[in-house]
This record gives structure tokens, C-alpha cells and sequence, in this order.
DNA sequence: TATTGTTATACTCTATAACTATA
DNA sequence: TATAGTTATAGAGTATAACAATA
């Protein structure tokens, strides 16, 4: 998926979350008027309606409040979503080298050098060369690396079920369905 | 929802979208051995299984999907997501602060000044001084600023209900309903 | 001629500290 | 003492161009 980005960026889906419930309600203006006679209005509960009421909207908002699940369980091994996720891939693609990468991931080359390297130095992967591509590079996880995914996973899997343990299983499994309806 | 951010920049969705449909298939090894005799592997297909079975992955590049076509429909205003976020905002509610956006689209206020700015310097938007609150500034729509809010609103909907036409109204609704329970 | 990995670099977005005016 | 708006600045994340080695 290669191309050129957009503009989502989101360090702190915590935030987020904690938005006030400003629905669709009264404006709870407060008429008056300032010095040049134009009228000013205090807001009370912030209308949020039109936002809300788009799907793309409400997708952003779960997917940051999933996101910080997430981010919250991988600070315990020091690592970041992406970078979880390529050792992921690694472990579960071994040779996989780093276009590979950037198209599943949807990151730039340049972009991914560094990542690769910090992971390498961490010793939880290591660049083998490529058997049919001497322009390429194999990628594979170490013996920690392959630790580190077979811990992480799980407990990255764990944490999302508690947080979406409100909803039941049929639901999870429409949801599911529908989110892949949606961008595939 | 004030607080700190995470990490899921992004400003090319449309990247993501074209990704490889990587399932849980045959991980293609094609095995051989490098020069100090590890073996090295050609991975054909990209086997993302892991992170296709989480809920946050699926949520992520749906919304980016989404945001994507929202994306390519401010092109034509010359604005940004967050920039027409902000404007729909003050249009249904006259008189908010810089305070309360921040709130509600989770962003930092010293983030939030130069947006402020530069909406104001286009004749979308302007100040006045808060009706009881002397430290907090009233957000307003210009007469230019109410054009383009009435005409990018309905847009935004419609370019949003053409990329989801292939799900029913039901689902929809469903979809809407889900999410919402995710994050609220 | 095209592609992989890489360097260098610019640009955007996000975060923190600190200041002022007001509450 | 706390809060709204602001300034300045640091730090991530993302972007493009260009190069060497290989296809």
C-alpha cells in the first residue's frame, strides 16, 4: 500500500477518550454584547453532533482509544506499537525484508532504516542476506526477539479483551467483520 | 479529554488501504543458507495473521480509510481535517474557546493558537471577548466561514456515505452503534 | 532502466515550560 | 492559587531527493 500519507496523527489517544458527551443538546447560549455591539455567547456543553455523526469519526475514536490499550501494555518492554509490530511480522516471516515491511505497515523506507537498526542494536533481529536478491536484506528475529514476540503477543491479545470485555462475543465478531468490510 | 498523546501519526491513509491481503497463508520459505551457514529465507506472501486478528488493527485502518476519503474531500477547501473540524464546531457553537476545542479534539492549546490564527487570517473565523470569563476569548463563524461550513458539511457526509455504500443501512447503523460502545 | 537499502534533510505534528492577564 | 491564551522551543513522525549496489 504505497503512496503518500495523510494527516491523523495521534500521540495521545487517552485524550481523546475522556471527551466530554457533548451530544446533540441546547446550545446553552448566554446572549450578550461586546464593546463593538456584536453579540457573544458562552458554551456550556459543546455540540459535537455533526462530528459525531459520522462513521469516520466514531472509527478514529475507537481506533485511539484501542490504540492506547495498547501502548499502555507495550511500555512494559519498552517498545512502540509499530515497532511491536514489525517483530511481529518478523517473527511470523522470516526473510522479510524491509519494503515488505513498509508496505504492510504503510511506512516509508527511509522511515523504517532507523527503526530496524534500534531493533538490531536491542539484539531482537538480525539482517541476513537475501537468497535469490542480493539488493535485499532477510530479516529475522534473535533468540530474545522471538521471546520478546511470544511474551508480547499474548499479553497485547489479553489486554484488548479486557477492554473490549463489554461487548459480547457476537458482537466483537461483527464488529470485526465490519471493520474489514470497510477498508478492504 | 485532556491528557497526553500516543502514536499513531498518519498522513497517508490511502497508503494503508492498498496493503497486501496478507492472510494467515503458506509463508512461502524458500530456504537456503547464507555465508556463515544460518539458514536465510524468501518470504513471497506477507502473513500478518497476528495483527489481523486485533480489534485495534482492524479499528486503525478502518479509520484511515476513512480518513483518507475525508482527506481528499477538504482538498478542495484548501483545509485540513482538524482545520474543518474546528470551524464545524464553532458553527454549532457560537462563542467557544480555544479551551474547549482542545477538549474536544483532543489537541494541546499551544497547538491550537496557530490554527486559530490562520482560520481567522482566511475570514473563517474571529474572536471576541467571553461574555463573563475575561481570560477565555469566544470563537465565531464569519459570514465566509458559515458558507464554507454549510457547503463542506454536506459534502463530507455524502463523500463518507459513497465510501461506505457497499454496507447496508443496517450495517451502518450496527458499525456506528459498536464503535461508539468502544469508546464511550 | 528499475529496485533495495540507505543517507541527508525538510516539513509537519505533538509536547513541555514559562509568561500575562484574569478568576 | 488556578486557569485561558499565548510564546518559544523541543521532540516525534512523515516527506522527498539522491546515491551505491544489484536486478
Amino acid at each position: 500500500m504505497p503512496a503518500h500519507k495523510t494527516a491523523e496523527t495521534a500521540t495521545r489517544p487517552a485524550r481523546a477518550l475522556r471527551g466530554k458527551r457533548a451530544r446533540a443538546a441546547a446550545e446553552d447560549s448566554v446572549p450578550a454584547e461586546d464593546a463593538g455591539g456584536a453579540e457573544v455567547f458562552a458554551v456550556d456543553t459543546v455540540n459535537a453532533s455533526f462530528l459525531e455523526s459520522l462513521l469516520g469519526y466514531n472509527a478514529r475514536r475507537a481506533s485511539l482509544s484501542l490504540v492506547g490499550v495498547f501502548m499502555k501494555c507495550m511500555t512494559r518492554f519498552d517498545l512502540k506499537i509499530v515497532e511491536f509490530s514489525v517483530l511481529s511480522l518478523v517473527g511470523r516471516n522470516p526473510g522479510i525484508t524491509s519494503r515488505q515491511l513498509c508496505q504492510q505497515l504503510d511506512m516509508l523506507p527511509p522511515n523504517m532504516v532507523g527503526m530496524i537498526d534500534a531493533l538490531a542494536r536491542r539484539d531482537f533481529l538480525e539482517r541476513r542476506p537475501h537468497p535469490r536478491d542480493g539488493r535485499a536484506t532477510g530479516l529475522y528475529l534473535t533468540a530474545s526477539g522471538r521471546e520478546l514476540v511470544d511474551t508480547a503477543e499474548p499479553q497485547l491479545k489479553s489486554s484488548e479483551e479486557k477492554a473490549v470485555a463489554h461487548l459480547s462475543e457476537a458482537e466483537r465478531v461483527q464488529l470485526m467483520h465490519l471493520l474489514q468490510k470497510l477498508y478492504r
